[in-house]
DNA sequence: CGAGGTTGGCTAATTCATATAGCCTTTGCC
DNA sequence: GGCAAAGGCTATATGAATTAGCCAACCTCG
């Protein structure tokens, strides 16, 4: 029944992307989005409500960009390695893509965006299962995820002005965090 | 050689730290502001540069209050029952006041808000310096603070959806923490 | 094959916030 | 008494978000 679409929604949502990856939320204009995908500025209202609705499906794929980068890290030899690795592969998104970071805990409490979030941790909520427990995994998961993120943040945002390496901090915390569970690991072996 | 002003820079900061409290970053408009302190729109700008500059004394005022807060804190019996009272002072901050909590560690480099920055954290370096020794005093400190940090972000933010209680994934936090730290205050004592 | 409904585009216009220009008044000081 | 500057004000420009209303294309049915 339609007449001939110009673009489409993911289209859309990916010139909305790129405009943020570059400068930012604010950078996220209905009129520099239109450009970018070819059509004029109201256009983009018969496929997104509103330009907030748009940031919440940028704010999505942003998402899903982090938990494909997780899914993709290898098992490795063990739990331990492999959470480390998460960690890793984590804070390396962070750094790639610096602008686009701080949506992934924006507050956001939709379902489509909860669902998106929960896919991305669930990797690495199985993994520490194995580490700490299945009865301790979710608390463990969210200490790490919480350390993770805050420092990933004062990272990004300058916060580190006192001196020493960021790099080293991070892996003081990981040392800290996976040092907790040597003993009952190798109990375990 | 001046007017009467009908105003001042602290009231202004005030009336927009009130406007973010209650409505988010978004929330702080130069209309409303104005309309608080009793001028004209165009009048700020005698005071403040841009909405940005404003936003930025705001920020520095928010990092005051939590610094203040901090410095509140009774020490106590020993430097781990400190630091974890500044870790629950901390916590209550943000959410007493979950607005103005996000401004605290934003992107601003400028130098007064470093300084600001570094004031709130200098007591809980001086209590992690007794803690974790003098040497590893900033890496503790970034780990905890990012914990923090991050920790109350998602909390903030509704990440939290997976049940169970976000005071226990907190506790059980501070438990992995401060535990590396009991075997050498014993030593010490 | 033509009528109609639907999708998705467009132009025009509204609203509201940031920001600037330029003017005017008050008052401390000489 | 007059002047310089701070700080207010009105009038405006700019630009983003959003809505209204129109129009064309294309699929489906009769």
């Amino acid at each position: 029944m339609p007449a001939p679409p110009k673009t489409n929604d993911d289209a859309v949502v990916g010139a909305a992307l790129d405009l943020v990856a570059r400068g930012g939320v604010d950078a996220l204009t209905m009129p520099d989005v239109a450009q970018a995908v070819g059509v004029k500025t109201p256009s983009l209202y018969k496929r997104f409500e509103s330009r907030d609705a748009l940031l919440a499906a940028v704010e999505r794929r942003a998402l899903e960009m982090v938990a494909d980068r997780l899914a993709r890290v290898p098992k490795g030899r063990g739990p331990k390695e492999h959470a480390r690795a998460l960690a890793t592969a984590f804070r390396a998104f962070a750094h790639e893509h610096p602008r686009l970071y701080p949506l992934v805990f924006t507050a956001r409490a939709d379902d489509a965006t909860q669902a998106a979030r929960t896919k991305a941790v669930a990797t690495l909520l199985e993994t520490l299962g194995h580490l700490a427990g299945t009865e301790h995994a979710l608390h463990a998961a969210r200490t790490l995820t919480a350390f993770l993120h805050g420092f990933i943040t004062m990272e990004l945002s300058s916060a580190f002005r006192l001196g020493g390496s960021p790099s080293d901090a991070f892996d003081y915390g990981l040392d800290l965090f996976f040092d907790r569970f040597t003993e009952r690991l190798e109990r375990q072996a």
